[in-house]
DNA sequence: CGCCTTGATGTGAACGTTCACAATCCTGGC
DNA sequence: GCCAGGATTGTGAACGTTCACATCAAGGCG
């Protein structure tokens, strides 16, 4: 790490004797290189196909010997796709929104896309649209990751005809093949998981909502529906934040209420302050209250008790998402190609199991009726 | 969220009735509407003193009703420098990386940079050369994140010449002032962690290495220096990877150790992961064993124990990186700004105490001298 | 009153690339 | 040996911006 090694100068922008930087090689270089017209170079580094195998090589060689590497602002200027994608956030460091960036980021490496990242954190649909229209590059396009209030409202600023895809919350209904966007489909997850828990023997579930850019999410649909398919009471889902500290305060609510024997959490953080709050408490995992999370963070597996939860994709969701604005920019057939959607998946640990009546009874303290 | 809304047409690239996009307005175009010249509507948009005021109300009129913005292409390629910071890391998805991404997120957020990001994944020097190269862009800069292997070779690959800031691992001695590098002192920190260790009464403490570009990272050098001070026995690190898989698999072994009474992580998923072993082989955190980690991450606090740990500011030290850069940049007093390094905290939880000798004899099991 | 300075504005050129079109070179058929 | 015609190569222009320089008006000053 300390060695000087041979970049031994310090890194300032001003290098060589003129004290300018010196200027990368153009295409002009090349030519002169190669002793042909720089049309013949762009010609060479577009795979165009008339040109002449020999002259083609002497090109390249003049490429490799000069460094050359074709000036994306003046293909972007000439009108070229600046084969860019931004993508617009309102967080960087939440599972779901670090997990999708990670994927569209691979997915875009893997097809040579340069990746921005622009978070907007306004909740004023006048300053999103401002972030939204400075976050638009010529020649360039955007992911939307539009899980939450700020998100959609970045979608809704979106103007036409820039080039766009978008991961959304789970929709009510299908808006179709024409409109560029993906998800995963909570609600069948989280009304398998909420059978789980009745299936366990569990009266009815509590369900701790994370925030929404819809009144219900459909992730609190898939529980309601399950629960009254169940014939089972529905108590009233409780809003919490994203964050541990959020589920910590609401989970002391629930440790206070002996009706509580089962737990669904919007996310895996939320369902680790709820264990947290639990068993400060006294109360026992799963054996007093079963906890249920959804994303299956690279935590969960790990946690004292390990963390039932539903495993969402969300890195194969930003895959799926960039492989469609790849589709939509390269217009081969004009038809998105309704890339697979990563299923949700129940991953069934120790933080759930059959509830013990009444409440506290177990192993952990006596009975109070 | 599924209202159709304004934006009713599928976004697809070509949008209008020629079939082309609508070329977004030029400073000719608000020339053109302001009556003056193209370059006096340059100079509005440079801030330019000379432009009589009514002229500049004039432009300034144009350039809203057009929805002018200038078009970054033109600019770079005039030779502009992009105000664009490409942060290059091997990893998006790990706290302290996450973290840092997160915080020059902000600053070059809060300075009207663009951010972009690439991920190098490769441990080949030339492959890693080969990527750093392809990150470069013409008036574009570069913000190293040097935390492991791959970053090092990142740092290493960098021409001299181009506008760059680094974060790097905890340097054996000062590189001083003129290289652009910040980073965090964890070595001071693991050594004050290792004295409260030692302090509550344990013989020795165990250190748990996450990888590092060095042969030993500082944060390593500190706990050494710490148990040598002390006179304590210094066991041999173990070298572990990142993840809590990683720890746990080690904390399978240290479980089987009578000799291990407190452990060092490297990092807070480590140190999780070893909390897991110890607990699934029936030890008690902290009665028999004490966990410290490294990191602070957002769901510590919230563990079961509460977990130990050593607080980096890496969203801080990701300002402090973005701040030396546009120092750079804008080479104001050619004398970087030398700014303040967030200063490591111990955050003292749960997951220590003082040790039982020997081990497993409290309140576990029976005592055996 | 005319010269010089200063402020305000306009014109030409250049950044590096690609498109449109023109020019040149072959190759083969007759 | 000549010409059609494809293959190959070259020239001019344009993308949107800013720098360098020219122009023009107004004002200060001798």
């Amino acid at each position: 790490m300390e060695a000087a090694g041979p970049t031994s100068s310090p890194r300032l922008p001003a290098d060589d004797a003129t004290g300018r930087r010196p200027r990368a090689a153009s295409i002009l270089d090349v030519a002169a290189a190669a002793g042909v017209s720089y049309q013949t170079v762009s010609r060479v580094i577009n795979d165009h196909p008339s040109v002449r195998p020999t002259t083609r090589e002497l090109v390249l060689a003049a490429i490799e010997e000069l460094g050359f590497r074709p000036n994306r602002a003046a293909r972007v200027l000439r009108g070229a796709p600046a084969r860019l994608v931004t993508v617009l956030t309102s967080n960087t460091s939440l599972y779901g929104y670090q997990a999708a960036l990670q994927g569209i980021e691979e997915a875009a490496r893997a097809a040579g896309f340069a990746v921005g990242v622009r978070v907007v954190d306004s909740a004023l649909q006048q300053q999103v649209t401002a972030a939204v229209k400075r976050a638009i590059e010529p020649g360039g396009s955007l992911i939307v990751i539009a899980h939450d209030q700020t998100g959609a409202m970045a979608l809704e600023a979106v103007p036409p005809g820039i080039p766009m895809a978008a991961m959304i919350e789970t929709p009510a209904v299908d808006p179709g093949p024409e409109r560029p966007w993906v998800w995963l489909d909570d609600k069948k997850a989280a009304a398998e998981a909420t059978r789980y828990l009745l299936s366990l023997g569990h009266r009815t579930v509590h369900y701790l909502a994370i925030p929404s850019s819809t009144q219900t999410s459909q992730r609190q649909a898939g529980w309601r529906q399950a629960l009254e398919e169940a014939g089972a009471p529905v108590p009233a889902p409780v809003q919490c934040g994203w964050t541990p500290r959020s589920g910590y305060q609401t989970g002391q609510g629930l440790a206070a209420d002996p009706e509580v024997t089962a737990v669904l959490c919007g996310n895996d953080d939320l369902a680790l302050g709820v264990m947290r709050a639990l068993h400060a408490a006294g109360l026992s995992i799963p054996g007093d209250v079963s906890v249920v999370g959804f994303d299956d963070t690279p935590v969960s597996e790990f946690l004292t008790p390990p963390l039932t939860t539903v495993r969402l994709d969300f890195a194969g969701l930003g895959r799926s998402c960039f492989a469609l604005l790849l589709a939509l920019i390269e217009q081969k057939e004009a038809r998105p190609p309704h890339t697979r959607r990563p299923e949700p998946e129940l991953v069934i640990r120790e933080s759930s199991g059959p509830p013990s009546l009444p409440r506290g009874s177990g192993m952990t303290r006596a009975a109070a009726t």
